[in-house]
DNA sequence: AAGAATGTTATGTA
DNA sequence: CTACATAACATTCT
């Protein structure tokens, strides 16, 4: 694998040449990064509407806004609207990474330390669960669904929470965030539950309350909150204040 | 066919 | 600390 950057989005002072091989990438949270052969690290981050689409074995000229082509011979991704698309000094990585919380999705996230950070906010929980530096990975959709399954109101301080929710959480991350991998999508509804299976789902059965009229589960009214500045649902009966 | 919505975050201000 | 306000991105759907 290979990359080009069709229209000259990478940082000044550095350059990534067609024939530097990719040699490994890993995600921390949202943000991505692509080691390559000549020692290079690129940058990605997707933001609110960036996108990788396969464009298979026989591209063709990459059409549209694209930032950056990924290609080999078995296929080739083009990338468009990143926040992020740049080449980074190693310093600069550490330097983002500081900046992030424990991922549930690594190797050996911190949860000690995302604990210990959520038992000293007075913030309502339902606001740092969109705070990448305390866990990194969760968005608007997720932070609904894992309080709506752990059954905790998103206006609770923090703070207040027990060992056993804040556990509850944590677990209820990674669960979600492994399925989202393996399917490609966001479904954090129970097959069982729904009396559909996981593949044969359709898009209005795979999540409980976000941007829902009616709780998935119980048929309440769901409720809207603004926290960190973008609204949140949540089912007043099965999420008790 | 213009306009809204969209799986977000760094940065600056009070 | 905390809480907002803002800008930037490109495509798809109404």
């Amino acid at each position: 694998m290979h990359a080009s950057s069709p229209q000259g989005r990478f940082a000044t002072g550095a350059s990534l040449l067609d024939g530097d091989r990719l040699v490994r990438a890993d995600a921390w949270g949202k943000y991505l990064f692509v080691n390559f052969s000549g020692g290079q690290t690129l940058h990605v981050h997707l933001g609110l509407i960036g996108k990788f689409r396969d464009r298979g074995p026989d591209p063709g000229e990459p059409t549209g806004a694209i930032r950056l082509r990924l290609r080999n011979d078995g296929g080739c991704w083009d990338l468009s609207g990143p926040t992020r698309c740049e080449l980074i000094e190693r310093h600069e990585r550490r330097t983002i990474e500081s900046h992030l919380g424990a991922d549930p999705l690594r190797r050996r996230p911190d949860v000690a330390s995302a604990r210990q950070r959520v038992a000293g906010m007075r913030t309502p929980i339902g606001a740092v669960l969109l705070d990448q530096t305390v866990i990194a990975g969760l968005g608007n959709i997720y932070r609904a669904e894992i309080l709506f399954l752990c059954g905790i109101h998103p206006l609770r301080p923090s703070r207040a929470l027990t060992d056993d929710e804040f556990a509850a959480i944590w677990d209820e991350s990674g669960r979600l965030l492994r399925i989202g991998v393996r399917t490609g999508r966001i479904v954090t509804t129970d097959p069982g539950e729904i009396g559909v299976s996981r593949s044969a789902m359709r898009a209005s059965d795979t999540l409980y309350v976000y941007h829902r009229q009616h709780c998935r589960r119980c048929g309440s009214e769901i409720e809207t909150v603004q926290l960190a500045g973008r609204p949140m649902q949540f089912c007043p009966v099965c999420q008790p204040q």
